[in-house]
DNA sequence: ATCATATATGTAACCGGTTACATAAAGGAG
DNA sequence: CTCCTTTATGTAACCGGTTACATATATGAT
């Protein structure tokens, strides 16, 4: 069943069937009731997938994220959902589980697919491979909007956080709180996030006279199970830190997975701030001072603006940078009664 | 560009390029390298689409749930990712939001896009026009699985859990730590889990003696604010509940966040057990009584599932319902000091 | 040497839409 | 009444793959 058949049904044309549908170019009202009759009675539902074809423009929009089952991005998509709703695109879904090869994986198929635009969080901000395909994306009129993450040297679109200020807060809140021993759980130092978390960090140390001490900052991958094994290290050294600094929520998650098992409590035994809220967390009231920022927003800000790249038709990104607003909020870990 | 232009950059015809792409049919080696060296050289990426129509299949499979946000969905996301990776298949991912109304407009969109196959969690068992719909899917050649939620007088195959019996565990609980008086949030009365386990709590009363009672059954929608309003009005009772039992994850956040707000604690001035684990709770060892079950695992068989009867071209579904394990974890919130 | 089979490649129709272009009738201005 | 513009519809090429079918050569068995 295809426009021909309804055509031949209504007793018209394939243009003239194509014209109802698209409510495109003149059609005579009489005209259009006999071939929309045709089409209910026959229940004809028209082939996406030729149309994306012949217009050449599938009308789907790629979401690229490292980890769904991460409550962060799975906000960040649902937002993105909202945005995207009422506009003609479909969303198509990869998880790259943070491995490189993935990612460049699902660009292939991306580019396959001929995708109408991206929006990704990379993996590695350093990646050379992924970061020319996405140049070449936009270069062959697709474009791409980043997430939560930066490339280097792209000059990409993107809806960020201010991540150094963010972090350089976080931390300044647990040295007002008394702190000198502060120890940072870092993000993967490929990642743009990772790093200027990092970066806060160092910062907020430094220009508080604290000496920045090796052992205090130890490497991360954002997940839970390395952020535990890195709490157990920390807090087996000889002089362990007081304060723990967690780079994202599956950091934070991992902390607290060792020092609930080890019955330490943040804010009596031992203090820490988080980046990124944990709702189940704050509805308990549960103490734990966290970054927070909107993360649906942030999803939401990403697609709109993509959408808008499309509806204007401007593929070449121009380095524009949004901002999503954070907080500190305080919620007593950063403290020690 | 495409496979004509490779066809002549190589000096063979379409078809062989095809074939080259394809591994399909013969090809002498030297013609491959040929064909080889001239994709390469072009950086050429056969379209997708274009193959699309012509085989008459999207190798999209089309997944509709009711909230990405809710943690037990982003779960089965990342398990069906899981399981999905490796195969030629993409994700074409819709939220509906618990309306009706939207899964209306994604299944219309899932058929105009010629999905290969659909995995869905729909909103409602009874709604008609959704049902309909997913039987119209198979018997044109598009194979669907059911995700949690079945649906009813369909037939359609699905991967559950007993929500029946794990309820009635739950409720049970309740009961061998003394409750009599053990209310319940109910899920939408119009979704299967909704009322299976509803049918678990007054089967746990009526086989323990207990009366049912009216005003200790009131109605949610699976979310937070529901919730925590009927938290609420259930504790202004005259003669409150001493236990809740709530219907799924989010009614457990809406029921927390109330007893939170009124310094209610859970194993001491009240008893809960709650449908669905939350992870992050586990985490901190907060003592919350759970049914649950591995919601990525379920996500995982669905796709799978719904993988082989496409490779087996089985579009019609036989009532096949796989049941994932669940537990019931107690970890003292069923009791009260 | 003959014929069957395996290997190799090309031609062209087809998938189901969109749309440039052609054609024609109707409406309105002068 | 003529000419121009607007409205209405059809024809056919095109999007970029796949594949049935035709054709041709190589291989090998008898």
């Amino acid at each position: 069943m295809n426009i021909r058949d309804i055509a031949k049904k209504a007793g018209v044309s394939s243009a003239t069937v194509s014209r109802v549908i698209n409510e495109s170019g003149y059609v005579k009202e009489e005209t259009r009731q006999k071939v929309l009759a045709a089409i209910e009675e026959a229940g004809f539902v028209p082939n996406a997938i030729a149309r994306s074809l012949s217009i050449r423009d599938s009308s789907s929009i790629g979401v690229i994220v490292p980890d769904i089952a991460n409550e962060f991005f799975s906000s960040i998509i649902s937002g993105m959902g909202e945005a995207a709703s009422g506009s003609q695109y479909s969303i198509v879904l990869f998880d790259t589980g943070e491995m490189q090869e993935r990612e460049h994986q699902c660009l292939q198929i991306a580019e396959s697919q001929r995708l109408s635009g991206l929006l990704i969080t990379p993996v590695s901000e350093l990646d050379m491979e992924t970061r020319d395909k996405l140049i070449q994306f936009e270069s062959k009129g697709i474009p791409v909007v980043l997430v939560d993450r930066n490339m280097k040297n792209s000059n990409m679109d993107g809806v960020f956080v201010e991540n150094d200020a963010a972090a350089y807060q976080g931390v300044e809140a647990l040295i007002r709180a008394g702190h000198r021993k502060i120890a940072i759980i870092k993000g993967p130092s490929t990642s743009m996030p990772g790093k200027d978390r990092f970066k806060g960090y160092k910062a907020a140390l430094r220009d508080h006279g604290i000496a920045l001490k090796k052992e205090y900052m130890v490497s991360g991958d954002f997940k839970i199970i390395k952020a535990y094994e890195q709490t157990k290290a920390l807090l087996e050294l000889p002089d362990p830190p007081t304060a723990i600094f967690a780079s994202n929520n599956q950091t934070s998650l991992g902390v607290l997975k060792y020092l609930t098992e080890q019955k330490l409590k943040i804010g009596r035994d031992i203090s820490m701030v988080g980046f990124d809220q944990i709702e189940s967390l704050k509805i308990i009231d549960y103490r734990l001072s966290t970054i927070e920022r909107d993360a649906k927003r942030q999803g939401y800000e990403a697609m709109a603006l993509l959408i808008n790249k499309l509806s204007r038709k401007e593929s070449k990104s121009s380095g524009r940078k949004i901002f999503v607003p954070f907080q500190v909020v305080l919620r007593g870990s950063e403290t020690i009664k």
